[in-house]
DNA sequence: TTAAGTGTACTATTTAGGGTAGTACAGTAA
DNA sequence: TTACTGTACTACCCTAAATAGTACACTTAA
């Protein structure tokens, strides 16, 4: 489920912070489910129960999920509207990213014709 | 001209880089601009020298800019058309971003609108 | 020739964040 | 009771980034 990259700039708690997120968006991962524990995804990713901890902390501020003690960690009823929200705030980086192709003389229909193909795509 | 976020992840010699391509790729500097030296930007920046040569050996050797020891450094000839073909690959970076908003319901015609927006400004 | 400015090359050190290791405690459920 | 759950805590290691300081060779202009 979940893919770590070792050589990535981005800390592994983060990684695993935005492919949940990322899950719950996709559908992947519904409100109520319940998400690997600490300690088994820690074992199924080899990595120290403590980054998967701070990864869940993490979710738990957001509010994409609920951290239980004792029966475990369970995605939020409003996780998704609070991501589609939140998403929402990247249009700035899509305006940002935009202009930089616009400056590398990249046509507007080829960025058009882009989003486009995006759209059009079926979901697996 | 230079602006440093120390808040940012990013390290403060790849932000110069980024910026650098930015000027290059704006026109603001052109092929064959002497560009600032190591320690008269280190002095405008409050930077320590190290991390300015940091940054001008990664932008040599990407070869945006040429260091000639003794006399500066300057924007090569090729710096722009460099920069224009390694632009063109950050439109995989726009899918992703566009798909990621797609799946937080944002509309296609919304994102359109956007791009043309973008494409439609008067640059200053 | 001299002085100032240029890029370059070192070594040593500090700092902060990320990650690991290990232990312990309390709650839940079969 | 037993095994699982989240949580809290301290200590330690590692790496990248950045700083500090010095030194060398080159170029330019006075």
């Amino acid at each position: 489920m979940f893919q770590i990259d070792n050589m990535s700039r981005v800390p592994i708690y983060e990684q695993i912070v935005n492919q949940m997120e990322y899950f719950v968006l996709n559908g992947i991962l519904k409100e109520g489910d319940k998400i690997p524990s600490v300690r088994h995804l820690s074992m199924e990713l080899s990595i120290n129960p403590n980054t998967i901890q701070k990864a869940y902390y993490e979710l738990d501020k957001r509010g994409i999920i609920r951290s239980v003690p004792g029966r475990g960690c369970f995605v939020t009823e409003t996780a998704k509207s609070t991501l589609s929200t939140k998403m929402r705030e990247q249009l700035t980086d899509l305006r940002e990213l935009v202009h930089t192709l616009k400056l590398a003389d990249i046509s507007k229909e080829e960025i058009l014709s882009c989003i486009e193909e995006v759209y059009d795509e079926q979901e697996q």
